[in-house]
DNA sequence: CCCTATTTGTTCGTATGTATC
DNA sequence: TGATACATACGAACAAATAGG
């Protein structure tokens, strides 16, 4: 019997879920955390194991828990949602979610196109392109690590551009490229490298996102082909479309 | 010295990645089969271990062959490039990539709506709706379990049509509904549980896409919400923002 | 590779209170 | 009052996944 909780003649589960969501809220359990185990639950609030799992699976369902057999349970992370549309741009995204973002540049370097590249861009294979490693952030936690590749022909200042600026868009407006358009996206998903979930921060037993993507300018040219990386756990990608 | 393969003076590496490719393309290894190992083509061809490397690294490039570390090499499956836009059919879709189709309804059930389903349909929660749980093949083999999900006070009868059609689109024509739009989709990832692994016929140790769509009709009333799971290596969703 | 400890998932059985007919 | 169904709660055992040595 556990009188701190016997009250009102409500049933102990949820009670106990009530107390969960609200020190959640609170705060005492922060997001990624692991949650004490279901048996020192049980233990704390004088009760089966069952009346834990109880209370439990409704907050599953509300996506405030994220259970993993075998490792324990979780607060679930802030999804982010990240819509991707004809205007994709990672700024106005975030803030419209009233998150903190930051883009770090991991390398700028000059490669040679290999087929996916040379194919998305419209230039020849070998042809060099500027590549740019950047990791995006948000509310301080990595949520991607993009490489983006220019056609260095066309933006030969983009790595110095990007370097100062720190955003894409930004450097595109210094190459003259005053708007552009997200042409497609392709997705698909896979196991990260050790390094990709380093970079991430994420475990390298979860999987992670992985988006080709290419943008145009106003006439249906390609400026800019990007391969991202987005950490599986914290990312949506959410796709509109409805016009 | 391997006299078989020492002609034209073309390079040994060379020489090696054409051969398997060629092995590929004609069948000798099979879609998703594991490739001999790198130590055994080494032994094979007559050259060192890091010559086999260079020539598969080709071949990696190229999408034909997939490496896992401590696991092997495999052929890489043929990505089934599904795209989603405005009108997203799954019959039209792989017709024109001239792959064989089919589906098959799992299971048929009325249950409440939870909260997700509710609010997508925008429905009260606990309202019935009609689950329709369905297997998707592509080439015989599976590539993604969908759950989709009708208001039962809308859509009484698309159990038996879909049971009777085996198909979305052609029970929503006997429902009345003539039409419809993909109205958004949320793309994530996660690792399968045992079950569906075994639905998609993959290894559960590789994750698996999640998407979250939304039909509408013509008015931007939905009609049907759906969750599919996609086998993560054989699937790439392509999303087409030009328009 | 095996082995062990930890943790969640599943399935039994049991008991009690409550609502309904 | 009795019969029945359902929700709540506890206990035990085993299965399955994870992590670490």
């Amino acid at each position: 019997m556990n009188h701190s909780l016997n009250n009102h003649a409500m049933p102990l589960w949820r009670q106990i879920q009530q107390k969960l969501k609200q020190e959640i809220f609170d705060g005492v359990h922060e997001p990624g955390e692991r949650l004490p185990t279901e048996l020192s639950l049980a233990k704390r609030f004088g009760v089966n194991r069952h009346t834990v799992r109880h209370a439990v699976t409704g907050l599953v369902e509300l996506g405030i828990i994220r259970v993993e057999q075998g490792r324990g349970m979780f607060v679930q992370e802030h999804v982010l949602f990240y819509p991707i549309s004809k205007r994709t741009r990672f700024t106005e995204t975030v803030e419209k979610q009233n998150r903190s973002r930051g883009r770090r540049i991991v390398s700028t370097d000059t490669v040679k196109a290999n087929s996916r590249i040379s194919e998305s861009l419209r230039i020849l294979r070998g042809r060099p392109v500027i590549q740019l490693v950047s990791i995006a952030e948000v509310d301080d936690r990595p949520v991607s690590v993009s490489s983006n590749y220019f056609d260095k022909s066309r933006f030969p200042d983009m790595a110095k551009y990007a370097l100062e600026t720190l955003s894409i868009t930004e450097s595109l407006n210094r190459c003259g490229i005053y708007d552009y358009f997200r042409k497609s996206t392709r997705v698909t998903t896979r196991m990260p490298t050790r390094a990709e979930a380093e970079s991430l921060k994420q475990p390298h037993t979860r999987p992670v996102l992985k988006s080709e993507s290419i943008d145009m300018d106003e006439n249906g040219d390609p400026i800019g082909y990007a391969e991202t990386l987005w950490a599986g756990e914290r990312v949506k990608l959410v796709f509109d479309t409805t016009d």
